[in-house]
DNA sequence: TTCATACATTGATATTGATCAATCGGCAGT
DNA sequence: ACTGCCGATTGATCAATATCAATGTATGAA
């Protein structure tokens, strides 16, 4: 691995108070690998043998039953996934497959635990990282329930303009048939959410989009901080 | 309080664990509470002040946003509600009341977290705890998103039934205008899913189901153990 | 008991979102 | 450049669910 993958991971809310042996100890049990776009990475069901850190690329986590498919998460750079699994040590409850060429590292769940066990700060770490999962998904479950669909779709747009500082275009970070599906609705209906919105404050380009009236789109989606904010 | 309640709160997976004199202690900063039904517990948007433990009744966790309102989950005993707020020291994302007179015990936050500083064997079942209502949350995602309204009903019966150790009659354990917005559906369209099931293998009648004939009710609704099974 | 109230049910209708089908457009590989 | 393919878009239609309205039913208080 090299050192620059090796400090971004130091740097993660998740690892960054652990001991420092502990640490090193983790990482040599640890590889990275690099996957190429759309790569099964786990299947729902199965034994959650690591912990995976996305260093780069995108991973979609999704879950599919009877027929029926749909995306639950998209995880970008730098953070975890199946967190949960690994410390239960359960099955995974939802598959994940890279949507983009992706550089990911995988820490044997065993390993992790153990270090849970020895290494109270990164303990804290783990239960810090964990709230904040669960809260998130009672967060995509409220937007889910309490909204429409040209709601969750203008909301999302707001999202990412702040993240971008509140530049004049955003760009979408990943395709519109992902998207639509994390946001519980069909591609052909997203298009038309899209074209719904143009007449409230945006401007589409293919997956770039200009923001041209903020209060007006605020207007027509109402956002809301305790589902809407990243920090809350 | 009544030492048949210590030992029920004592014996969850949560306390069971904890050193003997920081369980008294944080007991000691605990006060035990009857409300009647429906009865404004918690605001969602407000400092997590406490973290609640159900002894006896019910309460609801729901969220409203711009009129509309949904139920999250509903919590009987024994257990407890909003962790991971007063982990994060982070606003509640949930609003609760009580849907029925309710015993509640109220923990003050600080004096979680202190324990859990302090009490090694707390910090870990309060991981396993916060892993487990992750897990949970997402497990109703999926329920959500990868189900129609008739299979959601449906299955909701049959976790019912294997909760009763397959007794032929199942009764519901609260109003089914709560089990409608908890299902993500209409009172009104719940009436309707139970009628279309009577010709699935279930007898309704008023809030008793009798359960006529479990293969053709598993059939329509297609359970998933990744979705509905509480231990995975 | 009676009344008032809230909940449940049922039917009619409206709305939302999904599905189906056709077309368009960009991008990769040859 | 050409071709083939996949994703996005658009329109037409269908299915699922919500809403509205009316009625029925159980429950608790006076």
């Amino acid at each position: 691995m090299r050192d620059s993958d090796r400090d971004i991971i130091r740097n993660l809310n998740l690892f960054c108070d652990m001991q420092p042996q502990r640490f090193e100890a983790l990482l040599t049990a640890a590889y990275a690998q690099q996957f190429p776009a759309h790569v099964d990475l786990i299947r729902e069901g199965e034994p959650a043998d690591f912990l995976y850190v996305v260093l780069e690329g995108c991973v979609e986590l999704f879950s599919a039953s009877h027929g029926r498919e749909s995306s639950l998460a998209i995880v970008t750079p730098v953070s975890t996934f199946i967190l949960a699994a690994t410390i239960k040590d359960a099955p995974y409850l939802m598959s994940a497959r890279t949507i983009a060429p992706s550089k990911l590292l995988l820490m044997p769940s065993g390993n992790v635990r153990e270090a849970f066990d020895h290494d109270p700060a990164f303990a804290r770490a783990i239960v810090t990282e964990l709230a904040t999962c669960y809260r998130g998904v009672v967060k995509s479950m409220k937007n889910l329930k309490l909204r429409t669909a040209i709601e969750r779709v203008g909301n999302y747009i707001v999202r990412l303009h702040d993240k971008s500082g509140h530049a004049d275009i955003v760009e979408l970070p990943f395709g519109k048939r992902n998207l639509a599906s994390i946001l519980g609705m069909t591609p052909e209906n997203l298009s038309r959410a899209f074209g719904a919105l143009q007449s409230h404050g945006i401007l589409m380009d293919g997956a770039r989009i200009e923001i041209t009236d903020r209060a007006a789109l605020e207007a027509i989606c109402k956002p809301n901080p305790l589902i809407d904010d990243p920090r809350s």
